[in-house]
DNA sequence: AAGGTAAACGTGTAATTACACATATTACTA
DNA sequence: TAGTAATATGTGTAATTACACGTTTACCTT
């Protein structure tokens, strides 16, 4: 491939997977976030929130792959959720293990963020196209399969 | 909607425009910088650079909107290409603006990085599906036009 | 039981991201 | 032309991300 040639260098750009990938994530979450505004937490937030639910007493590192993240990233991301009491991280038979679970005032504030949730989410699928959306999300589907 | 039921909860994270957008770009950026580990420039870099390549000379706000990144973050991202030789920042006529343009050395480190993007990108395409990829991608176009 | 291997996790460091706020410069308007 | 609005950008702060490396604990083999 030759760089020198423009048409390749835009083919290179509107094809690339990371970066459409990654400038789609961006502008979507901008949207959750400026929707999330006045609530207590992050639309990532709200994700690691709603997977502990979801997957109470699981270990760290098997969240972490449900979420498609580094354990290391999830660590921190957990610890500050668990400064704020919105999960727990308890130590299981394993010394080495961190089971995680959403505590009760997690629960309450993922409640109450619920509506934020479900307007964002109602905004993002309208300008989209609920057809368009569709096919998308079952490439994204795909891609956390076999990533 | 009701989070006390386990089905309701795990419909909102299969559904999340949010979560399921950020989860595939970090999937898809884990495996872009892990091929690209010994190269000078990380997978987003690489974006800034062809994107400064495309459009030498564009404003820096410009140059944002067109990667979907807000400013201050584009901001920060070209001061740390500024610093290694690959990008210059002139100040335009106006002495507001901030012209954004590759260098020679950009462009080197472009040529010489290229085959990496090539084989991220085919690992990547090869894992979802070319047919899945299509879908995909025409949606997260839909995204980037739309938001 | 000792030694080596594997599993689960934390820390240091650095890049990426963006909001809120502030500054500088230009354009417009009364 | 003085004052105001609009434009273009930078800085403070904090969350998000992940690699490299290190530690602790459990398991396994002899």
């Amino acid at each position: 491939m030759d760089l020198s040639d423009k048409k390749t260098r835009r083919e290179i750009g509107s094809s690339c997977a990371c970066f459409n990938l990654r400038r789609a994530a961006r502008l979507v979450t901008q949207r959750f976030d400026r929707v999330f505004r006045d609530a207590d937490i992050t639309a990532n937030q709200f994700s690691i929130l709603m997977a502990s639910y979801n997957q109470g007493g699981i270990l760290l590192t098997g969240l972490a792959r449900t979420l498609g993240m580094e354990r290391t990233t999830l660590s921190r991301n957990l610890s500050l959720l668990e400064r704020r009491k919105m999960v727990s991280i308890a130590m299981g038979g394993d010394r080495r293990e961190r089971r995680i679970a959403i505590t009760k005032n997690g629960i309450a504030v993922l409640e109450r963020t619920l509506p934020l949730w479900q307007k964002a989410q109602n905004d993002v699928l309208g300008l989209v196209g609920q057809k368009e959306w569709k096919a998308l999300l079952r490439g994204l589907h795909k891609v956390a399969r076999e990533l």
